[in-house]
DNA sequence: GTGAAAGCGCTAACAT
DNA sequence: ATGTTAGCGCTTTCAC
């Protein structure tokens, strides 16, 4: 296009354009004038077809209206955007086939490397590991997967768990419950076994019926936490508060609450508030949340923070580092970002 | 690759994938059995080529950490994931040179067609003029552009604007603050030109002084904010609180904030909490936010809400009915869908 | 019903 | 220093 323009051949002219010295002062000023002109922008699909290489990088995400996973992107889009790439983004939803069917068209050559979070739904990896086999590293970040050896990226979320859940107890929790949702997630999974040792460890009884799984939209989550909150609150309308002398000898309602992810803190508040309890008076409430606002609620969150920025980019570098050396052992380079615990008066 | 393993043509395989008529039974049986044991895929790339067709779309946004823009995101791959299509998302950082080489880019037939949302810092719109040029189709959301002959697709910001600050005189406000984060940006103005509006409407003089301008980060927004709020407080130490008997004759501090943006929600509460200022008491404060918490603010926070997830679905639509008809004319098919005023206590 | 061939827009090796 | 050629992986006429 720009050749026939110029009466050169492409040859020369892509030359040209990548000021190859083997072509002259001259013809280079005459290509680089035309293509201003012209606004000529070589398509990079026909080069990228050439060189087998789609300079693109795939994330897979199952929300993107949520802080940290808004926050992560940003972070990936600075390396990769530095790294002259771009950023496909597709959503799961939270549902394992539609991770299945985006991973299997990542498999295509339509990205040279990806980068995900995985689906609650997710339970298996057989579709990532599929698509390793294809020679397209993967990097995941936050929602990873512990039976496929390829890097990781996340905090220490046990870690983190029993950090949340310890100061609670350290607040006079007595009957935490912690809020999770989904029973495979790596973030649940790992933040549940944290709060289990943090019990443990201070003597407290570890009870099934204080692990909530809350699924469905907030409506609903909202419901599966009042029901828990109403537990041990004897009596047919068992919904009334406690007495006005602090908890009462025997009184089995909870009175702490680790939320496992930021979904969880509209529910949790409006539940408190439907059932008339106090933040933190009647229950106390910490949550894993990114929300830039979290110092502004009533009351204010406790929360334990991950660097949602941060581990966007760690995540894209590794990748690269992944793609620009075919021997760089994804399967041996994770890494873990602490996480902050940030408290607040919410406990 | 899959041909070769068949040994057949790539036409006839290609066709067969297709479940073109002209294949045989037989041989599609074989073809797409081929395909699933070797989880073959079509490169998209080579195809697009071939059909002068990309089958993405690109998404140009100043960020993605923000409860608008990431819905509108999710609103967006709603339309394009079932067309088929995929999203390419790119970051401008408010800057309008990043813009300019984004959609620079986006010329190169990298994208069939372009959603976008303008930069903080974009006064003038000749890259968009010169992307249209090139036949690629342009569908501007929330932060549109008048002199550029394309759909737009929003709220009615001015509208919303007069509602916002009506609201704050019912409430007996009478120095209302305008705080923006540009000059030149469609929302900042359009929603400034409502506030203008409804202070004469209401018999109240329109101030210079009380339309502020925020830039900077989170630190210098709060900043200039708690100087506007110190205004007309007069005395060395300007920073008491007001008399316990409520507002005193000649007293010319600001009583009411619209903050245009919902990046300002934070900075405005931590300069009134600086300043000792209780919200509603001393200053009321509504804000534009899609923020899902902004009901578990302390105090509530009073927004104008916009229906993002359906703005980003109604500006992918019209795109698409300009991609599949060349004769659909953009340049008349904008759309306007209603915000919402949800009152709380900051009013 | 299948294959051969051309071509999408570019790059890279190989002439000239 | 420039041009020619082949080919990336696919689709699409057009032959057979």
């Amino acid at each position: 296009m720009l050749a026939s323009a110029l009466n050169l051949s492409p040859g020369t002219v892509s030359k040209a354009l990548k000021d190859s010295y083997e072509i002259s002062a001259e013809t280079k000023q005459k290509v680089m004038e035309m293509a201003r002109r012209l606004d000529y922008v070589p398509n990079p699909y026909a080069g990228g077809l050439r060189k087998r290489k789609s300079k693109t990088i795939g994330i897979v995400l199952p929300v993107i209206s949520d802080s940290f996973f808004a926050l992560a992107i940003e972070g990936i889009e600075a390396v990769v955007h530095e790294k002259g790439y771009h950023v496909l983004i597709c959503l799961s939803h939270e549902r394992y086939l539609e991770e299945v069917n985006i991973l299997k068209d990542f498999g295509s050559g339509r990205v040279d490397g990806v980068l995900m979070s995985i689906a609650s739904e997710t339970c298996e990896s057989q579709h990532i590991r599929s698509l390793l086999e294809k020679d397209v590293p993967v990097v995941l970040f936050d929602r990873v997967c512990d039976d496929v050896k390829t890097a990781r990226v996340s905090t220490d979320d046990k870690e983190a768990g029993y950090t949340a859940t310890e100061h609670l107890i350290s607040r006079g929790c007595r009957r935490i419950l912690y809020l999770s949702i989904s029973e495979s997630l790596s973030i649940s999974t790992e933040r549940l076994q944290g709060y289990r040792q943090a019990l443990t460890g201070h003597g407290l009884p570890v009870e099934d019926k204080n692990i909530i799984l809350c699924t469905g939209n907030a409506e609903q989550m909202k419901r599966t936490i009042e029901e828990a909150l109403s537990q041990g609150r004897g009596g047919p309308n068992g919904h009334g508060h406690r007495g006005p002398n602090g908890p009462e000898r025997g009184d089995e309602r909870p009175d702490g609450i680790v939320a496992s992810v930021e979904k969880l803190v509209t529910p949790v508040y409006l539940a408190c508030k439907a059932l008339h309890l106090s933040i933190p008076g009647d229950v106390k409430v910490i949550c894993f949340s990114n929300m830039p606002q979290a110092s502004l609620l009533s009351p204010a969150l406790t929360t334990i923070t991950q660097p949602a920025f941060e581990i966007g980019k760690a995540a894209a570098c590794l990748l690269f580092k992944a793609m620009e050396k075919a021997d760089f052992d994804l399967g041996k380079a994770s890494s873990i970002l602490p996480s902050v615990l940030t408290i607040r008066e919410s406990t």
